[in-house]
DNA sequence: AGATTGAACAATTCGTTGATTATTCAGAAA
DNA sequence: TTTCTGAATAATCAACGAATTGTTCAATCT
């Protein structure tokens, strides 16, 4: 019994490090000449193994991709979560760096790298539950943020969850900034620094001054 | 002098009315079979008259379809006015009345009539400017509206033009409905509803009562 | 027995060709 | 002269065969 499972977990861990090694040369493909112009073939070669074998660790080629995305996705997770708990600075300032580095991040992604622009618009089109999975994780963070700010007694909002919902329904536009306007990344941090404004204050907001960011910059 | 402008105008209402024909013509034949299934040659035969001939009147095919486009979005555009500043009703509900009217007039355009929904990506595509146009005049009845509320004394809004940029960012999502997320117009409604109250009120909104709309049947 | 292969299969993409159609313009008609 | 025509042109589209490539699986190897 206790080889046996030694065994198991020994042909486990090779699994994943076979995983691994064709993430890693998919990875590489993929950044080098897209993902449409690179082969099942070509990666199983790159690994010294036949095509075939490929789909005993991924069930076809759009899961190598969505591993890759959802790797870097997690780093850049953690990053937000990290910026959401940020110690000594207001939720209202908190908010405004998570959105800050969300709409950041997805416009340095796709303007210069158009591989991952191609991956990006590749998933979003064949597995539409992806971008969901992903402002459900994002979502979680916002609520996160919003216990945080209860707990310290800075604001009280009765159903996180909603809002946090309304807060990305309102800032769609900046999630995906090239797939709507085609405006330079200044000029939308203008736009999302003028919506949080609203968006925390109100029409008639009444704090309209501490709401200087480095969006001017 | 006299007999020269007379002739002038008469040829200028006489351009205008087979400019009309020519756009009645289009417009049947565009609802009926669709854009890009209708031919400049069928357009002038019914017209009785070549296909040249069409190009003394409209610069290309596409014009002839911004030109319907536009009458129809001119109506739609006087019953936002109308809304923005009708009697008796405060400017919160206005503006709610206003992005409401928006959002379903565009999501039954696209959801019922695929001829429009091909004609408005036609045009989406090939005039990128025409969406901003749009969006221009809108901001013009929100400005309108916080005007009239001013005078009224309800809210006073610093920068009225920004403020109108701002609103439309936030709730673009709800402009180009299904472009966007495959949501039910109910599921639409109530989101439109959550980010109004955000927008409004803040996101420690104080008036957190009277916001119980028509969103909810 | 389980892991791996690579030829076979099916789906997709690609490039070419032929037809359709938007647009132009030299000339006819008014 | 001004208005209009319709054949000529050029751009776009549809179709279809060929080639490529994602995926499967019977056979082979360890």
């Amino acid at each position: 019994m206790e080889i046996r499972t030694g065994l198991l977990t020994i042909t486990m861990a090779e699994k994943d490090s076979v995983r691994c090694q064709i993430v890693e040369a998919a990875k590489k493909r993929f950044s080098h000449f897209g993902y449409g112009k690179t082969t099942m073939a070509e990666v199983a070669a790159d690994c010294s193994m036949s095509p075939g074998n490929l789909y005993r660790f991924f069930p076809g080629k759009l899961d190598i991709a969505e591993c890759i995305a959802t790797e870097d996705y997690e780093r850049h997770l953690e990053s937000l979560r990290k910026l959401a708990l940020a110690p000594g600075k207001s939720a209202r300032d908190r908010l405004r760096d998570l959105l800050f580095e969300e709409l950041r991040r997805t416009y340095h992604k796709l303007e210069k790298d158009p591989r991952a622009y191609e991956m990006a618009t590749v998933i979003a089109h064949e597995r539409p539950q992806y971008a969901n999975w992903m402002l459900a994780n994002e979502r979680k963070i916002f609520v996160e943020l919003f216990d945080d700010a209860e707990k310290k007694g800075e604001i009280a909002i009765p159903d996180k969850e909603i809002t946090a919902e309304m807060i990305q329904a309102a800032t769609m536009k900046f999630r995906y900034p090239q797939l709507w306007s085609k405006l330079t990344l200044p000029k939308l941090e203008r736009e999302l620094d003028g919506v949080l404004k609203l968006l925390i204050d109100g029409l008639c907001g009444t704090s309209r001054e501490g709401a200087r960011t480095e969006a001017a910059a």
